[in-house]
DNA sequence: ATATCAATACGCAACGTAACGTAATGTGCG
DNA sequence: CGCACATTACGTTACGTTGCGTATTGATAT
């Protein structure tokens, strides 16, 4: 299952010279950084080892490609970080609107990271697996508590929360593509699909 | 604008061999075939010239970089073809439905090539910039065309046209990224999303 | 306790392979 | 004749791997 966390703990026992955490760190800070800034196709394990002041058969030694790299940065947290988690999952509709607009504002804000994230999960089913698990799947939780309080398929919101959650899911990534001089364009129908749901909310509510 | 066909009409006048029209054709549908088994960051610029029975150079001489080849791909409709244009725009929800699923169902057949140009899409702009005019914006003329036949922003759809093409070409890509058996698992929210845009569409009819 | 040793991770340097993008050379088509 | 083509070759970059010397740790022996 969980492969990569269990490369952190090769060799679990036994005497020897621990993993530098720093390392560690580093090589993950260093893979963010350079996505970043170049995009992940022009990522290559000498620039990672680069930019961590690492040795590349370290880097070999705890991650069999790229792609893992991503992945663990993905896992760890390091990539999707409080937003995601709501803000006072209440059920009040301006507390969704707000936390729907905060989620969006940090994905806008990591839009050349995450682009590449979507990239490579397009191309990689662990990094995809691991995109669902920490970015999906708790956003899909969040909004399908705020529906429940509506009931399971109310008439509020007509889809089931999954299929709602996953709609989102797919603007939200599908925004991703598009420059931001486009989504700027007004040409950017999230805070219609936002102000729907909220709407929805609204009168469910009530 | 458009640099990608301008590569074509380079020296359009005057003497000397013309460009092959075989040769063209031959690396465009090399790129496709190797998208489709290999994926696209696994396809290299010799594979496509040795597949296509091509020089390197010539490549070369017409294509500024492999993602220029696969956005002329898209291009020149040699990926999306004949079911992204409506069978028959009459505004009949079992039109619609019908519409829907031929959609759906080619991208289901061409999912691997699809995946890798989507992935290209977000580390590329022009890439992007081709999938939007050659997938988003016929979808979003369809379903204009039928939300139109009941009024604008008609109380079948409350939404615009716009925001449900980029619905739906969200829960597209994000189905895309899914893998076949996570998609069969009962976990798909586009046959919920189609009826409930076709429901809306027949009662707006009636 | 302190010293020693084995085991392991580390950074560094170098290797052969693969793909890159370009150049040189000839053939074939208009 | 001019240009596009295929072929071949080249230097560069990044790949993934290996060997080496050093640093750090736990176990063992004094």
């Amino acid at each position: 299952m969980c492969e990569l966390a269990v490369s952190y703990a090769r060799h679990v026992e036994k005497v020897g010279r621990k993993r530098s955490e720093e390392a560690r760190a580093a090589v993950l800070r260093a893979m963010r950084e350079l996505v970043t800034e170049q995009g992940y196709s022009h990522v290559t394990i000498e620039k990672i080892a680069a930019r961590a002041r690492v040795g590349k058969p370290t880097i070999y030694r705890w991650w069999q490609s790229k792609n893992a790299i991503l992945a663990e940065c993905v896992l760890s947290g390091e990539v999707l970080p409080t937003p995601v988690e709501p803000t006072s999952p209440t059920g009040q509709a301006d507390d969704a609107a707000e936390w729907l607009h905060a989620v969006l504002a940090y994905i806008d804000a990591n839009a050349p990271l995450l682009r590449g994230i979507v990239a490579a999960a397009f191309e990689d089913a662990a990094v995809a697996e691991q995109l669902s698990i920490h970015l999906a799947y708790p956003i899909e939780a969040v909004l399908q508590q705020w529906a429940s309080i509506s009931g399971p398929r109310s008439p509020a919101t007509e889809l089931s929360a999954r299929a709602l959650a996953q709609l989102f899911m797919g603007a939200i990534v599908y925004r991703l593509s598009r420059t931001p001089s486009d989504v700027a364009a007004g040409d950017d129908p999230m805070e219609e699909l936002f102000d729907m749901l909220v709407s929805r909310l609204r009168i469910a509510a009530s």
